[in-house]
RNA sequence: GUGGGUGUAGCUCAACUGGCAGAGCACCGGGUUGUGGCCCCGGGGGUCAAGGGUUCAAAUCCCUUCACUCACCCCA
């Protein structure tokens, strides 16, 4: 019986896995610039952790997480996403009696059951960014740049910056409930998600796309008319910053985040071609975090890019093939085991190299050498064998050096040799 | 959780108002070619998503289930 997949749970094949690899090694070469270190953190989390960092009443902890009694009765979770566990190293770790500013990075896998569309999966993949320990306006600044330079060196081209404010708890409840009592004023103008919104999440409802609910909410308040001082001064800094480090960066007065532990500077990164899902990254400010695990009253700000999205907009970079690679074809089985050893020295060398056994036709196995990338066929045959070298067949050229390669040589010297023969 | 769309060869898809399941690509063998590419000949491959129903006859019509997909919702 044929066992499937789980949905939502996809496999990354190659040739996307190599998109993948690209997309990474060059995310993890601009958050070094930046001065970002990893940390690795695991998958399995105990469900409370999650629970009181994103709010009991968000979708994602209410109906979202996948969550299992462990043997011993303790109830754990599959992350379904990473500041979470980061607070919680970063606790445990003993990272917060540093005085200094922590600076991490981490990329893997989140799970949350929701019914999969287009860039949205049950097993997604998200690299997050955090830096804890600061409150100024700069490190806002910083982080939004990051994601910026990280998304362009992604690929990413056609996307946009959004930046808002979404206030602390000074001014914040303030805001809410005025938006409160001006949805109850348009409530039968609005669609029915957003009349449920009204009590359980009013800041929900300035991003619904319904066009009734945008015209009715069009002249509801604005937060940046409640923003207390303290909150407006850091977010005016914030902007100004931004402007001066040459970020292409816009207000959006409407943006607003969907977990419960965001403070002041919210952002956003939108694309197109995304469909619905159109967020590629987003995060914000968490200043309440920390101490709310029971650490010291730490600030922070982070984010997190979709992967499964980044590479859906990222502009594939064309693969550069560096130096020779080569094809080892055995005519004969007796030549089997030459071929593997050429093959073997020529791989320590540094040449990448497919090795072809003595079945099968010769034209299959030039084909497969062709269609695989090989810039060279080492022929191996009765002839060869006896005189010990390999016939050489240049792929593009169709050229035979009939004693180009001694089988004896070592690895350096039959790589310097394909070299030579490439270029002359 | 709620809707819509789609399920036929490894892949992309045909098959008219129901009438013998096909093509291209891929794969394998052969011919030709300086030993591969182009070209020519041949070959292997299918529970027509699954189950049930209607009919002399179902890939095609009806019902059920499943999968994929898009949108709502949610969010990165």
């Amino acid at each position: 019986m044929k066992v499937s997949g789980v949905k939502g749970f996809h496999d990354i094949l190659p040739p996307e896995s190599a998109r993948w690899e690209a997309l990474e090694e060059k995310a993890r070469s601009v958050l070094r610039s930046y001065n970002f270190a990893e940390i690795r953190l695991p998958v399995l989390e105990r469900t409370e952790l999650f629970a009181r960092s994103l709010g009991e009443d968000t979708d994602i902890v209410a109906k979202e997480m996948y969550t299992f009694q462990d043997r011993d009765g303790t109830s754990l979770a599959l992350r379904p996403e990473g500041t979470a566990s980061i607070v919680r190293a970063y606790l445990e770790g003993g990272l917060a009696a540093s005085a200094g500013v922590v600076k991490l990075f981490y990329l893997g896998p989140m799970f949350r059951r929701e019914r999969p569309q287009k860039g949205r999966l049950r097993q997604f993949h998200q690299l997050g960014v955090e830096l804890i320990g600061r409150d100024d306006p700069a490190s806002d600044a910083e982080v939004v740049t990051l994601l910026e330079d990280l998304l362009r060196a992604a690929g990413a081209r056609a996307f946009r910056l959004e930046i808002n404010s979404v206030g602390d708890s000074a001014c914040r409840p303030l805001y809410r409930e005025a938006l409160r009592k001006y949805a109850v004023g348009v409530r039968d103008r609005l669609c029915t998600d957003c009349q449920s919104r009204i009590e359980r999440n009013p800041m929900r409802l300035l991003d619904c796309k319904k066009e009734p609910c945008r015209l009715a909410l069009a002249e509801a308040p604005s937060i940046e008319t409640y923003l207390c001082g303290d909150c407006r001064a850091h977010f005016e800094r914030v902007l100004t910053l931004l402007e001066e480090a040459r970020a292409s960066v816009s207000v959006n007065p409407r943006l607003v985040r969907g977990l419960d532990y965001y403070t002041r500077t919210a952002f956003e990164a939108l694309a197109p071609g995304l469909g619905a899902q159109n967020a590629v990254g987003g995060g914000g400010r968490y200043d309440g975090l920390v101490a709310r695990f029971g650490g010291p009253p730490k600030p922070a700000i982070g984010f997190a890019v979709g992967l499964e999205r980044l590479v859906m907009i990222a502009e594939a970079a064309e693969e550069q093939r560096s130096g020779p690679q080569a094809a080892v074809i055995a005519l004969v089985e007796e030549a089997e085991g030459s071929a593997l050893a050429l093959a073997r020295r020529l791989r320590c060398a540094g040449v990448v190299c497919e090795v072809e056994g003595a079945g099968g036709s010769l034209k299959s196995r030039m084909r497969r050498a062709d269609r695989g990338g090989a810039t060279f066929a080492l022929i191996i045959g009765e002839d060869e064998l006896r005189e010990g070298r390999a016939t050489v067949r240049d792929m593009r050229g169709k050229r035979d050096y009939s004693k180009a390669l001694r089988l004896e040589a070592n690895g350096e010297e039959l790589r310097r040799r394909l070299e030579e023969l490439a270029h002359g």
